[in-house]
DNA sequence: CCTGGCACTCGAACAGGGCGAGTGCCAAAT
DNA sequence: ATTTGGCACTCGCCCTGTTCGAGTGCCAGG
């Protein structure tokens, strides 16, 4: 067990050297924080500090660096989430309230969230699994193809064109149509299928249940591929703050960045309630081993329906980034709600 | 007027710095290239041509470099466009005819053009502007609200919900969206505000004539608005190959691709038809005055419905990547009338 | 007009040296 | 037992000087 002081001392260490971005040596430390011991002390805890693997020296007789360990150690026992001030609140609202449709919801937050942290953000769109369905519309464009259009209580509009086996008419689709919003509106996606399982079996012409059955296949289809979330990325010209080294370390996190399936399961990674900080090497991805991800849940109700967070350097400012990321989360819930 | 031979000089110049990234010199050039001519005439030529501004050299007794204006010769008289390989071309059917929807053959295209040019990608959506109407659908949300529904030739999907000055019959409702229909489905955009004009008269209620006007003054909003177009970007990570100085030079880039509206605007000065190419210091924006850019129109039929292109150094292979973005505009065209 | 020769320039790469921040250790003090 | 001041030592950084070579411009001769 490490002793208040030498904990106080990492914490020193990860705020200079996040401050500074150079390794951070025992004189220094003693002269920018009140520790009330001399640098002889300090050293003597950094060299345990070290042996318990919580910081590094870069090169020997050079300062010493926090250690993916140390941060770790740092965010969990000895940083909080930092409040933001009253014009960083004032901005999230400013920024947030025009928006107009879910698209633009997102792409405003996904703005705000980047200039707030000075980092990459990554916001994904409200999760199908959640929602529910607001309305179901058939269309017919040509005797026997439709367009299937689905409407979600998030906003969310997903189209798909269907080949019928069979010319279907205007009355069959009128009727179709009355009895497929019947059943779901309102009704969560998971709870679909069993819902409309016997709606075949009601038509009459065989061909019109075959036509039936193609549509609600179609729609089921349509209900779990779009379970496969999109998200919006920005801010990646945040990525050249990430240090003066950063030519070898950019590439990859660039490469990651453009893989929507390796930040999906980052975001998935996640926990389902409260903030998530993955530290450097804690990331699955090999790409982002030198990057720490802070993600939260979102939503409207109580319940989250997806997920939103930034891509900085395992440097970072993890108490200011952590109170944007979960303010933003709270506003964008209040504004998903409303709408 | 240049002589032919200079002409061959600039052109091995701006052949080799491409390939090597570094200054080239006299002896190496008579090396490299068969010109028949010792390293001292092509002394001679280089200075003529750096008078000329087509060369520069960095620092002096360094090899030279071309300029944008040796690019713009270059790409102007001496290159041509390279056709793509077997495998190339094979590569772009592969890759695109999986494609399902609009938002797949984009994503496709984007990903495909950054792989095959190495560079930043950019794909406009298909505009909206010469689009016609498949179908408008109108639903009933609440007494007093509806969603409008907008779907184009194109396969784009725009949706609206609309607050009604009074509520709007079920009645009255499918009687506007039968007449709505029946006027604007395989018009192009421009022509639908003359068509729909005197629509809100042919309706009795005074209540109900209120409601259309908002209803029609919506879809119009939707028309003039989504007009501003959207495009996907890709292949960012392709940045890190800018050169040995980029960290100064691919900020502004991150910055410049960031703003959709810079892009689209750049997009938006490229040539109806043919391609066009801008070099360095023909780009309006600053953060891209080190970057080129080669774009063109696509369409599924004769005409351009958006436009597509790639953004890189201006040490390129033009020949090349002129090639490859003809190449895939060629095709994504094909893939959009087949649809 | 081309060519070979020649003197010159200037950046890149390397080597050496002083500087200073930082360390580890030890003996004395608390 | 912990803290502290002192001290010798290490080692990267930076500045300087030097060498090396690619590349240039110019000129006289073909």
């Amino acid at each position: 067990m490490l002793s208040e002081r030498r904990l106080e001392v990492l914490r020193a260490i990860v705020q200079d050297y996040v401050g500074t971005e150079e390794p951070v040596g025992s004189k220094a430390l003693t002269e920018r924080h009140k520790l009330g011991v001399s640098p002889a002390t300090v050293r003597n805890d950094m060299a345990v500090l070290e042996e318990e693997g919580y910081i590094a020296q870069p090169h020997t007789s050079a300062g010493r660096i926090p250690t993916d360990k140390g941060y770790r150690l740092f965010v969990d026992r000895l940083a909080g989430v930092k409040p933001l001030s009253t014009p960083e609140r004032r901005a999230i609202h400013n920024f947030l309230d025009g928006a107009v449709d879910l698209d633009d919801v997102v792409g405003r937050t996904v703005r705000l969230l980047a200039q707030l942290t000075r980092q990459v953000a990554v916001v994904q769109y409200p999760s199908l699994t959640r929602s529910t369905v607001r309305h179901v519309e058939l269309l017919s464009l040509a005797p026997a193809r439709l367009m299937l259009v689905l409407i979600t209580d998030t906003g969310r509009v997903e189209q798909r064109v269907i080949d019928c086996p069979a010319p279907f008419g205007e009355t069959s689709l009128a009727d179709l149509r009355a009895r497929l919003n019947s059943r779901v509106v309102g009704r969560r996606f998971a709870d679909v299928p069993q819902l409309v399982q016997d709606l075949p079996e009601s038509f009459e012409e065989s061909e019109d249940r075959a036509t039936v059955s193609t549509v609600l296949a179609t729609l089921l289809e349509t209900l779990v591929e779009e379970q496969e979330e999109r998200l919006m990325i920005g801010g990646t010209a945040n990525l050249t703050r990430f240090g003066h080294d950063f030519p070898l370390t950019i590439r990859p996190v660039l490469e990651a960045l453009e893989e929507q399936v390796v930040l999906l399961k980052l975001l998935g990674e996640a926990k389902e309630s409260g903030m998530t900080v993955r530290i450097g090497h804690e990331n699955a991805h090999e790409g982002l081993n030198s990057t720490s991800v802070v993600s939260v849940g979102y939503g409207s109700g109580g319940e989250a329906v997806a997920k939103l967070g930034v891509v900085g350097p395992t440097r970072m400012d993890y108490p200011g980034t952590m109170g944007a990321v979960r303010a933003v989360a709270r506003y964008v819930g209040q504004i998903l709600a409303e709408s």
